[in-house]
DNA sequence: CTGAAAGCGCTTACAG
DNA sequence: CTGAAAGCGCTTACAG
């Protein structure tokens, strides 16, 4: 079975390729007429348009690359999965590249994309305060980051950190809290600082003050947020409200309240970050959480390139896209 | 600055385009020096083919489609990079699409790789004993499934979980366990009802009895390995060996154990499913655990689709890719 | 409104 | 061994 091109269309339909191209393309001048009669036929013969001839001529593939350094990250999947639904409805598809830190296997990537005539490229990875293991700057395309580190001249796009601990943080002064803590990982990433400055911002603005040790660090993991809860409650001062940095270190406080017999959230209230679903809403009670929105901030990269690659004024340096307080149970 | 052309390399060589292409590419008869010059003005120029334009007269575009359901996953991920690393050697790039469980998106996607020429199609999910929400099984191109279930006539490609249960579990009785239990996730997967019955056939080949409750079923989580222990140590009769069904109720049971001053791996040992490395190389002792080499499941996947593409005979059904055992602290 | 022709950048029989 | 020509399947000025 032969796959059928324009030609079949013009011929069965009795006109010239051109009229047909104008026609199933709402381009030109072509009388109403024909271009139904095109089109009937057309869909009659199920054509398809060949897309690699289409972009030969027209010096545009609706091709885009993805690059990540991330293999098993949880952050990078929805960011892509937002990339590729966002593009998906303009026609456009995209390539991935998955490069671990690799820079010549990064290098042969862009190559092959370049080669297969992408119209621009999404870097994206874990952190963003990495930047990939290749120099994007001097592509023959445009090129947007996300969620990883980009030049300052490039449209770079995040979850606005600050604004979704205020948001957190908010919400437990609204419950009345008022000795909160932070219980958070390890203050190298670059995200940790930003979100206990926006802590400490948000309790001074509220005109509350810190407890002694308001921001404890530790590591991303369930154990480290139990561990906490056990030297918090050996002492005699008690926070009312937990900001945690992530949802695992929130289970991990939750369970230790739990198994204090803490009632949740009258006594305490918890607030974690990433809504990570499979962690929220397990938790009992489930896990009121900052949600970072990834799949909206992938669908706004795509957005973003596609606006770079018409030749669209875009603004160029860090994107901030609000996060999103869900609220459950703790 | 304009793309150079194979136009450009000839001119510039002084030969016509036709023993420029077949210079570059190694056909036809060319004589060597000629052959080294047109190379050598290739590179000069820095002439990149137009892989669109090569793929329209070669009719195979060197593009792959990757279909996957899973947006949160860790498991897909590894899968993905595997077949993108599998595949870029041989200049293949593949197109990423998440489908979310949206039938008509998956059409979309279908169709708009189908126009773009695509050579083929792997499709992955995150269980085994569900399919995507698309049927593919009549199109113009070949599909491969990787830990998705797909037709009985295709190439499936999957971890043999039944290998990996009797790695697991033969470490345990090489280490002189005699009492060894299975403590997995919800019975409603497909894979843990194999691994149970996996787990029973090692202990009767290895003549030992099962103790009396020697699979429990429970959630993927932390707490329900936690959990388990503080019921099996309420009780007489107590595990000297644990197979769990992942790295977190893995976890979990290290952390009970711990609790109860329980030397690991002295006393009893432990072994995980997955190696899961952020959560396996932080429990303390570090976890010995099944790794189900899911990157190279993907490469591997990626393989048989290039074969297949090409024309070449492939066994169909399910392939089992063995998995390994890394041997840790527990 | 419609069509003949050229062109996108490559490859591949077919002659010479 | 080398090259002129046709072709892959579309689109786009340019005439008519």
């Amino acid at each position: 079975m032969e796959r059928v091109t324009i030609y079949d269309v013009a011929a069965a339909a009795g006109v010239s390729t051109a009229t047909a191209s104008k026609a199933l393309n709402g381009t030109g001048r072509v009388s109403s007429e024909t271009r139904a009669k095109i089109k009937q036929v057309a869909a009659d013969l199920g054509f398809r348009p060949n897309a690699l001839a289409r972009s030969l001529t027209r010096k545009r593939s609706f091709t885009v690359g993805l690059l990540t350094d991330d293999t098993y990250g949880r952050f990078t999947l929805p960011v892509m999965a937002g990339i590729s639904e966002g593009l998906i409805d303009q026609g456009v598809s995209v390539f991935l590249c998955a490069i671990e830190n690799n820079p010549e296997l990064a290098k042969t990537h862009v190559d092959a994309m370049l080669d297969k005539q992408i119209d621009g490229i999404i870097a994206t990875g874990k952190r963003v305060d990495r930047s990939l293991p290749v120099d994007l700057t001097h592509l023959p395309v445009p090129v947007v980051y996300a969620l990883t580190a980009g030049p300052d001249d490039a449209v770079t796009i995040l979850p606005d950190d600050s604004q979704g601990t205020r948001e957190a943080v908010g919400h437990l002064i609204r419950k009345g809290r008022r000795r909160i803590i932070h219980i958070t990982g390890p203050s190298t990433f670059q995200v940790v600082e930003e979100r206990a400055a926006a802590f400490f911002q948000t309790l001074q603005a509220a005109g509350l003050s810190s407890p002694q040790a308001a921001v404890l660090y530790g590591s991303w993991s369930e154990r480290w947020g139990h561990e906490a809860v056990a030297n918090l409650w050996s002492h005699d001062e008690r926070p009312d409200g937990i900001f945690c940095g992530n949802d695992q270190i929130a289970r991990g406080v939750v369970d230790g309240l739990r198994e204090r017999n803490i009632d949740i959230p009258n006594d305490v209230s918890v607030v974690g970050f990433d809504n990570w679903e499979i962690v929220a809403e397990q938790t009992r009670p489930p896990l009121t959480t900052v949600d970072m929105n990834l799949k909206e901030l992938g669908r706004q990269a795509g957005q973003a390139l596609l606006r770079l690659v018409n030749g669209e004024a875009v603004e160029t340096g860090m994107w901030r896209l609000p996060c999103t307080l869900v609220v459950r149970g703790s």
